[in-house]
RNA sequence: GGGCCUAUAGCUCAGUUCCGGUCAGAGCGCACGCCUGAUAAGCGUGAGGUCGUUGGUUCGAUUCCAACUAGGCCCA
């Protein structure tokens, strides 16, 4: 007894068990930054520029994230996204530069920067406010780049490219400037937030809404058109429109009254006056004027359209027009309408041609022109108006309430709508919408819908905004003289300005006068004036972004115009897309891409946006801390990104276990290649066992689908045909039934290094084709694959090709049936498991039933079947045994009976041949033969 | 409110895509079992879905159409 379990020992001292140093557990956290050092160290960015020259280029254009904040899971799941496809298409050939950016300029920023200066109680420069902007979008990108860089995202770090940096805004300001010698650009008058104490135009973003106490009044507007030929009981009545408002101070500049097309409307008798309103909110009405009326007729809203009603006191005529705006929720149903001091007011006012009229200045007083109320601010104005009004009998009742209101976030004063002069791009000007909606039709959009949404928003878009109250931006170069008020730029303006700016940053717009800016001698070519302001305002910042193309693409060496791809979230199509979109098409007469790939958003397990209030955000940070960026880079190849990307504490512990199935396949394969030397023991495929032809022809099979996958951006593709493969063809299937010939034959035997051989070959490919989505695995596993010939990061590898002969179609057919046979005997051992029969498949004796044409497919495979059973002994009759009948295999029957003979201590096959050998007992004929040599 | 899009087993995805009738699949997970010579591994078997809901077209729809519901992006 112990003399024999001490054989045993011996004998598994004889086989060639797997033997490996790579450890199964991955430690990811501790272990990625190792190798991003090694990256690092033998600088595989360059590397790889120096593999691309002279092959044909595939340029990826980095769409600038800002420069504010950490990064999140959108961040993580955009850029690794890019990285897999550089990847990729670098394995695959091509020379795939990638120069990655930020947006450094605009609100965000600079509201942050204010946020500071508030608390620290300093008030600055408009200089000094850009210097601190400047480093706050600085820190960011430090901050961003360690983050983008930790994911194991490869590119050119070391200089991306900066959307405030001297040269890059210098292109901003060319382009600005064809555009606008070409014509392209316009100013005119647009409403904007204003607060009047801080004389500053305020973004969405700085608008606080809070209660605020305002009048609320009915006021009549005379209608001028005679309506008693259509309406006969009209006739003799004095017909007036009545709407309702909180801002009586607008009413100077009203122009226009609005009815919705869908509402209906009814002339009321009050008294001798009628009134038009809502027919919906006549009784409110009667009730306010606390009089009784009656209904005359209904007026259709298509009817009101066009009519023209007197202002209740000014010289001046309001038209109806037709707005679906219009509400029910208050008022009459008509709302006045002055374009210059609200934003659907504009929009209306632009339908209807009417003048963008805003009679208040910077400190929100009213301006001469508006007699009675010139010199008032507007909150001082209110009840003056309201009395005059009483006075001229047009004010039909009034209250003050108390309603959410617009203030500044800085002084907490509430602001006003305001039309200031703004720039616009123009759509009209040079067919820019046209020539734009034929661009879009010119790329290729993936997937498909986004050429439906982004030629659906060029379309109906307005004339684009590009001017900003700000200081953190681009100045809009432009001067205005003072004689003639003329705006003023020519292109000798513009370059010398142009050249001064990449000399010495966009800062000196702002340091240097008018006079010193300008050529010397300048004179106005209108007026021949010499006196000359700089225009104020700045760019959007999607101007700065948008024309990345020509300051990134064409002005670095080795990039170029246009690029192949954009590659970001589906918000961009408003926004990157677009604006890139539009700046190529008016300068260069072409999108800036061939191609546009969106990505859904990040959410949660239950498709629902990360927010804070929710409080299901998952950090990057967070999951590379517990899981690794392995981890996040297989998750984002995992899902389909075409819809939103899901992401919850399931998702991450799937993802683990698929890790874990990936990598310990791996390590199986290279503890299986510890003493083969591919030089030496390498086997040509023609002449290795049919069942490593049957692998190498799934392999060759799975590189096809990878390769194409990767082509197509189907990344979910290529994890679930890696995953697959190593979980169902490899671990489950062939190097389960490879252990016995790996293991028990001799370590340099002919089959064993047949099947090593396929060992090598597979792991090759394999850590190839995964390089892309796991680089950090593929290049840990890298290391410690003996692979002659190969170079040193899997990055500068190649994608494989398949083996050249596979797959072979002929054997892969041969072998389904085979197979098919297998999974029939696993269910019958299952079976025979259950029936307490067996345990281990190696105590069991398999006997297979085939009828004729099936045994006659079968009976020269009698070893290939005994190989695939995995059992000890295997027996094909051409008759029914008595056992399981197939249905996958008709025709087949199974039986399982206990085997015969001892148990081999080194094989562990039950064979009659143990024991036939007095000298060695335990052993069965073949394991004798094979110590024997 | 408008535009674009999505909705198949607990999870990640196939599939029916512009041509509707073996199209209800895979892997993971789960349950049960085996192994202990891939061992904080490996193997086997099995149970899970009215293909978001409701209508319509059709001899027949998960697949076509409409509405609705839920969710996402953008706009108002």
């Amino acid at each position: 007894m112990f003399r024999s379990a001490c054989m045993a020992e011996d004998y598994k001292a004889t086989l060639n068990l797997p033997k490996t140093e790579f450890p199964m557990k991955a430690d990811l956290a501790r272990r990625e930054p190792d190798i991003l050092k090694r990256w690092r160290d033998m600088d595989v960015y360059g590397r790889l520029r120096l593999q691309g020259q002279g092959r044909p280029r595939y340029l990826l254009h980095d769409g600038p994230p800002y420069a504010n904040g950490n990064i999140h899971l959108g961040h993580a799941l955009n850029k690794i996204l890019k990285d897999i496809i550089i990847k990729s298409k670098q394995m695959s050939g091509y020379d795939c530069p990638y120069v990655p950016g930020w947006d450094c300029h605009g609100l965000p920023i600079e509201h942050q920067v204010d946020k500071e200066l508030k608390k620290e109680k300093v008030r600055l420069s408009q200089l000094e406010i850009r210097q601190r902007c400047r480093a706050y979008a600085l820190k960011y990108v430090d901050i961003q780049r360690q983050d983008f860089i930790r994911l194991g995202v490869l590119g050119d770090w070391a200089t991306p490219y900066l959307t405030m940096a001297n040269e890059y805004v210098a292109s901003i300001m060319a382009e600005y400037g064809k555009i606008f010698l070409g014509g392209g650009i316009y100013r005119s008058k647009k409403p904007v937030h204003w607060c009047s104490t801080c004389h500053t135009a305020l973004a969405e973003a700085e608008v606080e809404y809070a209660e605020h106490q305002t009048p609320s009044i009915y006021v009549k507007f005379p209608l001028l058109t005679d309506l008693s030929a259509e309406f006969p009981v009209l006739a003799g009545h004095p017909v007036f429109l009545v709407i309702w408002t909180t801002t009586p101070w607008t009413l100077p500049a009203n122009l226009a009254i609005a009815v919705n097309p869908h509402f209906h409307y009814t002339a009321l008798l009050v008294g001798r006056e009628v009134y038009i309103v809502a027919k919906e909110l006549a009784p409110q009405i009667l009730q306010m004027l606390g009089q009784p009326g009656q209904a005359l007729t209904n007026l259709p809203a298509a009817r009101l359209e066009g009519l023209r009603a007197r202002h209740p006191w000014l010289d001046r005529e309001s038209q109806v027009i037709l707005a679906d705006y219009v509400t029910l929720e208050a008022g009459t149903g008509l709302v006045h309408i002055a374009p210059g001091h609200g934003q659907e007011d504009y929009d209306s006012g632009r339908r209807y041609g009417l003048e963008t009229y805003s009679p208040v200045d910077d400190n929100g007083r009213f301006l001469p022109e508006v007699a009675e109320f010139a010199g008032l601010s507007v909150w001082e104005a209110n009840p003056r108006i309201i009395e005059h009004l009483q006075a001229r009998g047009a004010l039909l009742g009034g209250a003050e309430i108390s309603h959410s209101y617009p203030h500044c976030w800085r002084c907490k004063r509430p602001i006003i709508f305001r039309a200031t002069e703004q720039w616009f791009i123009s759509l009209a000007a040079n067919d820019l919408r046209t020539k734009a909606l034929e661009a879009i039709n010119q790329v290729e959009w993936i997937p498909r819908w986004g050429r439906e949404r982004i030629y659906g928003m060029v379309e109906n878009r307005p004339d684009w905004c590009i001017s900003r109250q700000r200081a953190w931006g681009v100045p809009i170069v432009a001067f205005h003289c003072q004689g003639c008020r003329q705006v003023i730029l020519t292109q000798e303006i513009l370059d010398r300005i142009i050249a001064l700016v990449r000399q010495e940053g966009a800062d000196i717009w702002f340091a240097r006068t008018a006079a010193e800016l300008l050529p010397p001698g300048c004179r106005c070519p209108h007026c021949g004036g010499g006196e000359f302001a700089k225009e104020r305002d700045i760019l959007d910042v999607w101007f700065d972004s948008g024309v990345s193309f020509a300051a990134v693409l064409e002005a670095r060496e080795g990039l170029g115009f246009p690029a192949d791809l954009y590659l970001e979230g589906s918000d961009q199509h408003r926004g990157w897309f677009h604006s890139a979109l539009l700046t190529a098409v008016a300068t260069r007469q072409r999108a800036p891409y061939r191609s546009v790939l969106t990505h859904g958003f990040a959410v949660d397990g239950e498709g629902k946006k990360m927010s804070k209030s929710l409080g299901n955000i998952i950090a990057p940070q967070d999951v590379i801390k517990h899981y690794g960026a392995e981890i996040l880079r297989l998750w984002v190849s995992a899902e389909d990104y075409r819809d939103e990307v899901r992401l919850s504490d399931q998702i991450l512990k799937q993802l683990t276990d698929a890790y874990r199935r990936l990598r310990n396949t791996a390590r199986f394969l290279l503890g299986n290649l510890y003493d083969f030397d591919p030089k030496r023991d390498y086997v040509p495929a023609a002449e290795r066992l049919e069942l490593d032809r049957v692998a190498l022809s799934w392999l060759a099979n799975l590189i096809q689908r990878v390769r194409t996958a990767y082509e197509r951006f189907e990344f979910h593709t290529v994890y679930h045909s890696l995953h697959q493969f190593c979980a169902v063809e490899l671990s489950s299937l062939y190097l389960d039934i490879l252990k016995d010939r790996l293991y028990v034959s001799r370590a340099e035997s002919p089959e064993r290094r047949s099947a090593q051989s396929t060992l090598y070959d597979l792991l090759l490919s394999l850590v190839k084709l995964m390089a892309p989505i796991l680089s950090f695995t593929a290049e840990e596993i890298w290391g410690y694959l003996a692979k002659p010939g190969e170079p040193e990061s899997v990055l500068l590898a190649a994608f494989p090709e398949p083996p050249v002969g596979f797959p072979d179609a002929a054997l892969l057919s041969t072998w389904e049936v085979l197979l098919k046979v297998r999974s029939e005997v696993n269910r019958a051992l299952e079976q025979a498991r259950r029936d307490k029969l067996i345990g281990n498949a190696l105590e069991a004796r398999v006997l297979l039933g085939a009828d004729g044409a099936l045994f006659a497919q079968l009976k020269d495979c009698r070893e290939e079947l005994l190989t695939l059973a995995m059992v000890s002994q295997l027996d094909l009759r051409p008759e029914p045994v008595a056992g399981l009948s197939s249905e996958e295999v008709p025709g087949l029957t199974v039986a399982v009976q206990r085997a015969v003979g001892e148990k081999c201590q080194r094989c562990w096959f039950h064979l009659p041949s143990v024991g036939a050998d007095p000298a060695q007992p335990e052993l069965c004929d073949r394991c004798r033969r094979i110590l024997a040599v």
